[in-house]
DNA sequence: CTTTCATATCGATAGTCCTCGATATGATTA
DNA sequence: TAATCATATCGAGGACTATCGATATGAAAG
């Protein structure tokens, strides 16, 4: 298993939630603090919490304190991780299908 | 929750496991029969089976059967859906750096 | 110093997912 | 027809995850 494979895969797992997609929906406008984003969805403040965890630690999220509040923004650092991943499957993609033709007389070996 | 949300959710997390990521890779230089991807990655050949169909269902992955094989090759319809929305967080997020300066003096209403 | 507010953490529950061996299916071969 | 091969499906075990209420922490207000 390549060591790429894991980090990407966990940063796909990141965005692999309905409710975080809806948080980085809400963060796209503008940076907010976890209460603001409470009242937008329909969740526990501790699931809310556990949530933003997790899309901090995968690099999507930057969190800064500032007194009683954290305020949360989305961070491109690891979503540009994301998309070049895609951009390579993409790409390879297309080259792919042109090798497709010549592979009905293949035989599996076991 | 946007029902976009759910769709997206979905096609990431056929994304976020390790071993689908690597039968990718493997499906990037050419079709290959499910044989041929047993040699390549340790798992069982159920267990295989079990990822390819959450691959196809997802849209990553196209299948075609022929005489004995089921031939997998990668379809760039799903990724392109991702790689969109990728496109869409990213392009949001540098607009959304640029309106972080006066935040400081907001105040929940709860 | 006590109360209140914003957030994080804990412990538990329920659901989902990965993985496997066993078995079924369906096509080819002897 | 019987045996073999490639793949799919089934059922179960174990790990992980989302969710919640309760509680802890830490800062601000009174």
């Amino acid at each position: 298993m390549k060591e790429l494979n894991i980090q990407d895969a966990k940063l796909f797992r990141a965005l692999c939630d309905e409710q975080r997609l809806a948080i980085i929906d809400l963060l796209q406008t503008s940076e907010k603090c976890a209460c603001d984003l409470l009242k937008s969805i329909s969740i526990s403040q501790s699931t809310l919490s556990h949530h933003m965890k997790i899309l901090v630690e995968s690099g999507i999220v930057h969190a800064r304190k500032d007194k009683k509040w954290t305020y949360y923004s989305l961070c491109d650092e690891g979503m540009t991780q994301a998309k070049h991943r895609l951009d390579v499957i993409l790409n390879k993609n297309t080259l792919a299908y042109q090798s497709c033709s010549d592979k009905e007389s293949k035989k599996c070996a076991s």
